[in-house]
RNA sequence: GCCUCCUUAGCUCAGUUGGUUAGAGCGCCGGACUGUUAAUCCGUAGGUCCCUGGUUCGAGCCCAGGAGGGGGCGCCA
């Protein structure tokens, strides 16, 4: 295999000979060629003698163009680089049109490069946001592995409409233009492909939660899919989500769980994609530089990464938080939107920043939520009031973990089911698990964009993820 | 789904109270320079002011409707 740029920067083979392939970035003084191949942040810096060559080839050599060069690896005359290669032999591959190439060298707004987000992966930003999401989707797979978790593949296509997460995205092959009905009126969905009503996968755990009763410690990670309606900077309609599983879990294994694995995959981005991190630790700083004092982060990227991974989050119950909003000065300044009322009501994004992001400055781990507010497969706590699930918040983004610690009593969970209008005859599947050897077990789901969102310290989801899929929006 | 803001050159944006020929920086193109670092200097070109309709002697600016996009909220990961 060639040499990649991160091989070529990393060995300094000085002396020898090395080809480069590559896209240019910026040619300067008709001599200097920064060209990247995306495999590090770096470009190195074709040298080319402009005297000596087919000046009909140097006006091939623009921003974007496809080139292969050949030459010695010496160290640079210049100041801004140890090494560059001083090609003896160049040759465009693929011309740019510099009249018609979208990207410039200079910044271009994050809206304009989603509108082409088919070249947005060549510029630094989303060079480096797609290495640290490799970066971060392998750190979880080597988490789990190293654990004794079974990477689990749950369906993608779902016969189960009674997952509760969401709303569907329907799977069908049946004709738009002339749907098949039943006598009664109703869609026949015998006709359709599966014979029976399909769905995009909204979650993988009830599934997970099957293999957790046989293989004890499970994982999935997939894409997601949810049909809501949602238009903010923290939601896909296909996300990637991974849901450990876990069989005699309690909540404070859950918890430890969900918080160990956070603070490895941080720091193992923090050691591997450390140029990218650097890279966009700049960006932000020069973006917010215009702002006012008060919009900009309190602390740097990297700093900020770093004592997620150093401080231990805080844990606390709902009830307890309940308790510090009530007292909080915003809360008895009319400051919020939504008053705290009392215990039972669900919180508002406003009083989540407000405990992360004011109070503790720092993660948050609520536990046992009113059981009224949250879904049906979760334990109900001794005194029938709250349930043992539980929320990981972060700053900026919000809930990035949400978990459990499942209902395992066969009465309890019926009981709950029926409660909450969830159809009992689909879900006897589910109801087994209770039947036939149960055990108390938990899980998570964590949303692996809003990880990248909180690593890489971009602003919005769609510019963390190659494709974003949003409502109206499905491009690519 | 609700609220709000925006749409002017390839990109980022300015455009005063409604006034005559709509500007800047960067990019592109041409030239100069040639150890540059988003190179620099000089010059040229480049506009359906998002669309449709209205008000007005006159609309980039005001009004109505539409389209596209941003942000906040809700739903949640």
């Amino acid at each position: 295999m060639k040499q990649s740029i991160k091989e070529i920067l990393k060995g300094k083979p000085i002396g020898t000979e090395v080809t480069v392939c590559g896209w240019v970035r910026t040619f300067r003084s008709n001599q200097f060629a920064a060209v990247s191949d995306g495999s590090c942040i770096q470009t190195i810096q074709v040298v080319v003698d402009h005297e000596a060559t087919d000046p009909g080839l140097l006006k091939r050599i623009t921003t974007g163009s496809a080139i292969i060069a050949t030459g010695t690896l010496l160290a640079s005359q210049g100041k801004g680089q140890d090494v560059e290669l001083k090609a003896t032999h160049i040759e465009v591959v693929g011309d740019a049109d510099p009249e018609k190439y979208p990207l410039q060298p200079k910044r271009h707004s994050m809206e304009f490069l989603r509108e082409i987000a088919h070249l947005r992966i060549r510029t630094n930003t989303f060079g480096a946001v797609m290495r640290i999401r490799h970066s971060l989707a392998y750190a979880i797979h080597h988490f789990f592995h190293e654990r004794g978790f079974f990477y689990f593949h749950s369906p993608v296509i779902t016969g189960s409409d009674a997952e509760g997460a969401g709303e569907m995205f329907r799977v069908t092959t049946l004709p738009l233009n002339k749907i098949p009905f039943t006598p009664e009126g109703a869609v026949d969905v015998k006709k359709d492909f599966f014979q029976k009503e399909t769905n995009l996968t909204v979650s993988g755990q009830l599934e997970a939660e099957l293999a957790a009763l046989a293989l004890s410690r499970v994982y999935t990670f997939g894409p997601t899919f949810r049909a809501e309606n949602s238009n903010t900077t923290r939601h896909l309609a296909e996300f990637w989500m991974i849901e450990p599983e876990v069989a005699f879990f309690d909540l404070q294994d859950d918890m430890d769980l969900a918080e160990s694995m956070l603070q490895y995959v941080i720091s193992f981005a923090l050691e591997h994609c450390a140029d990218d991190i650097q890279f966009l630790k700049e960006r932000q700083e020069q973006e917010e530089a215009s702002k006012p004092q008060a919009e900009r982060s309190p602390m740097d990227l990297v700093s900020k990464l770093k004592f997620v991974v150093d401080n231990k989050f805080e844990r606390l119950t709902y009830g307890e938080a309940i308790e510090i909003l009530k007292n909080s000065t915003p809360n008895k300044k009319g400051k919020f939107q939504y008053p705290i009322e009392g215990w039972g009501t669900d919180l508002q994004s406003e009083h989540e920043r407000y405990l992360v992001e004011k109070h503790f400055q720092k993660p948050v781990i609520l536990t046992n939520y009113p059981k009224e507010i949250k879904a049906f497969y979760m334990r109900v706590d001794e005194g029938e009031k709250t349930v043992s699930a539980m929320d990981i918040l972060f700053p900026a983004i919000g809930e990035i973990v949400g978990g459990s610690q499942r209902e395992e009593r066969l009465d309890v969970l019926t009981r709950r089911m029926e409660e909450m209008h969830v159809p009992l005859e689909e879900m006897q599947w589910y109801l087994d698990t209770r039947r036939f050897g149960t055990c108390k077990h938990a899980g998570f789901g964590l949303g692996f964009e809003r990880l990248v969102l909180f690593v890489t310290g971009m602003s919005n989801i769609r510019d963390v993820i190659p494709f974003p899929r949003t409502p109206g929006n499905a491009e690519f």
